[in-house]
DNA sequence: CATTCAATCGTACACCGTACGAGTCAATCA
DNA sequence: TGATTGACTCGTACGGTGTACGATTGAATG
């Protein structure tokens, strides 16, 4: 299985310029780097969706040959792999390490989670089906870290994490996939109709309708929070 | 847009037989229908899982021609639709109407949820890109008189049902999830190496490894539903 | 100058979903 | 009865996909 499989070293050309400016090709154009692949991936999964994400199209905006991309990576998956843990970077980490104030650090790392999913919906669909990556891990670890100063202790931290992390990941899911579903406007009118009759608690709730998804993702936190169990 | 769209209507050969034996082929295969498709669907993706779904393959274990298929279906989407909506179909329901025991409803409500999208791992990771079908809707809808009738208020309920919701399809995503990446060992291990010193906490707790997935599941549903603001 | 090797890329192939139109056969109508 | 309709089936073909394979380039190294 998998004998003569190079799959992306990607280390960089070792040419030494004179600035910080990257190798180019002679026709101009900057040559190829996975980082600029991951990039470019990240920027048209957020133009086209999760199947809009094409190798040929890939390579087009990156000015290159189709194959030439298979040099720095293996396959197609390995891109949604990529992609998604860099948008999962860290950007800066100000790290209060404020122990009173352990519950505004935690809110505020789960709601820069839910913003980043926010700011690139593949992502939230892509997070349950591929590997975690090393920045996915870094933010469980950052979390934790967080977590055990607040009092939680070992037995009862992966309750603590999974819970807050599945919420949050339910909550980003069913948002992004929502957000989507309501620009085809039939689908949403033909439901419309056949709700009042059929589903009368969801009608009176105005359940798919006026849901305020921050409001209602913040309250549920709360109540996740507020029953964490701590030392 | 969609001119000569007769997308499945799937009305069954009105074809009456003696018993209540369905309309055959001479070949003797039965014949096609939108009820058999579906389920041959099902079984296919429990089998191959959600990329393993071809409309070939799925035409040659109903013994029917590839094109067959899209007088009754429109396209491959609603395929996936029609399975997704209906592995949640109810098979029956008790109903306590017990207001004492609204708890004892709710939870089993969420675990009969859960033990579906787990039976079929697929269903997971489809129910939130795809559209909410009847079956799906009935359930919401079943819930929300659940709380209803247990205290919640209607201007509760969006909180209620969205929190239960979000976490019930977070935990079982990330379950089903990691189910299957628990099979390639490989990544596993390697995982592993850089575990120890790049997330000491993660790896303290070992969070990526006894999870006990029904158990935390059971405990933060706990939390959340002594949270849950009842009048 | 010869060799090596990272990197690029054109061509070709297998496989996918599905458009199109022709075929079948029972029910219906003239 | 013979003609017509319409539900249903299906073979062929097309455009688009990911990627295997091998040729090519060009700088670094001997």
């Amino acid at each position: 299985m998998a004998v003569k499989r190079n799959g992306g070293q990607g280390k960089r050309p070792p040419r030494v310029e004179a600035t910080a400016q990257a190798g180019r090709k002679p026709g101009g154009e900057p040559s190829l780097s996975l980082e600029r692949i991951v990039a470019t991936a990240v920027e048209l999964l957020d133009a086209e969706g999760i199947e809009g994400l094409k190798m040929r199209q890939l390579a087009d905006r990156l000015g290159a040959g189709v194959m030439s991309l298979y040099w720095h990576v293996g396959n197609k998956e390995e891109v949604f792999d990529l992609a998604l843990d860099a948008v999962f970077a860290f950007l800066d980490q100000p790290q209060t390490d404020d122990v009173e104030d352990w519950r505004k650090g935690v809110v505020r790392m789960l709601e820069d989670w839910r913003a980043i999913m926010l700011r690139h919906p593949w992502s939230a669909s892509l997070l349950p089906r591929r590997a975690l990556g090393a920045n996915i891990l870094g933010r469980l670890e950052t979390m934790s870290e967080a977590l055990s100063r607040a009092g939680v202790a070992d037995a009862d931290m992966n309750v603590a994490i999974w819970s807050l992390w599945n919420y949050v990941l339910g909550a980003t899911v069913t948002r992004a996939s929502f957000a989507l579903s309501d620009a085809d406007q039939a689908a949403g009118q033909e439901r419309l109709s056949a709700l009042s009759e059929r589903y009368p608690t969801i009608e009176r709730t105005r359940l798919l309708l006026d849901s305020d998804w921050d409001g209602t993702f913040r309250k549920g936190l709360d109540v996740l929070l507020d029953g964490l169990p701590r030392g």
